[in-house]
DNA sequence: AATCTTATTTATAACGATTCTAAAGAACTG
DNA sequence: CAGTTCTTTAGAATCGTTATAAATAAGATT
């Protein structure tokens, strides 16, 4: 299995389970949002296998701590994750409440002019509302 | 009091309850971040009133749909909100867990160069976060 | 001012996303 | 295999938020 290594590599067990997520997670053309009730459903689909809400919740925060998952930044009462860890920023549409992908090459650069003593800059991120 | 017409041109009773949380919400001479409980804690030291929780969920949510707070897109347990309500980003403390305004003109123009089809941009709003 | 009507407040229950617990099971090590 | 550590799991607990429904207050009508 091709995500054995990459889990012994962050020194987390190939589970079963872990690997019927990655399967779900990281064995697509597309990145994808999600939420974690979103990801249960997906994952009683997809495979017909049963993983505890608890397990999901485990995996995700695991995978977003060693970086394979991203947490955007959105007000609503879900939590919404990302498999596209890579920089770059969002629309948000607030009637279907879905996240879009925009690449940084599609936003101008971002220039911050103001400074924080003692403080660094970990992230920049854009967040566009649509509305009909 | 400067508060009640505010009030009742917007449709809302000038009751006890929403002029003492207005007072604590719009008489400074600063805007500032708050979260609900936050809020309640202020209020019971500000005032030696005992307003209920339910109200003061209540009255920030009739605030906001009035326009007179905002709700501030950031990935925490606890919504915050805004007394200001002018355009504007922020800087997000990782390690405070606190807001800092930036204003628009401390952030370069922001061009969006992706469109999403039938789709309008309501707004745009920059996440700067900051760790030590 | 007394009455009617509608909005608001309040305590409390309900809800739902998330986290915790502790026991059972699976993965690794030698 | 035996020992150890990690992981999964169901269910309980937590906690921010929302809903409920009865009491109270505000505004309107007479
Ligand atoms: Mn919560
Ligand atoms: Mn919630
Ligand atoms: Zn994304
Ligand atoms: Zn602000």
């Amino acid at each position: 299995m091709k995500y054995i290594e990459k889990l012994r590599n962050s020194g987390l067990r190939p589970t079963k389970q872990r690997l019927q997520i990655c399967e779900v997670l990281f064995n697509n053309k597309e990145t994808f949002h999600f939420t974690i009730n979103n990801l249960a459903k997906k994952i009683k689909k997809s495979l017909n296998a049963k993983i505890s809400l608890a397990t999901v919740y485990n995996t995700v925060h695991a995978f977003e701590k060693k970086g394979y998952l991203k947490k955007i930044s959105i007000n609503t009462d879900q939590t919404f994750f990302d498999t596209n860890t890579t920089d770059h920023h969002h629309f948000y549409d607030l009637n279907e409440e879905k996240l879009i992908d925009i690449k940084n090459s599609d936003v101008g650069p971002i220039k911050i002019l103001k400074k924080i003593e003692g403080k660094k800059i970990k992230s920049v991120e854009v967040l566009v509302k649509l509305e009909d």
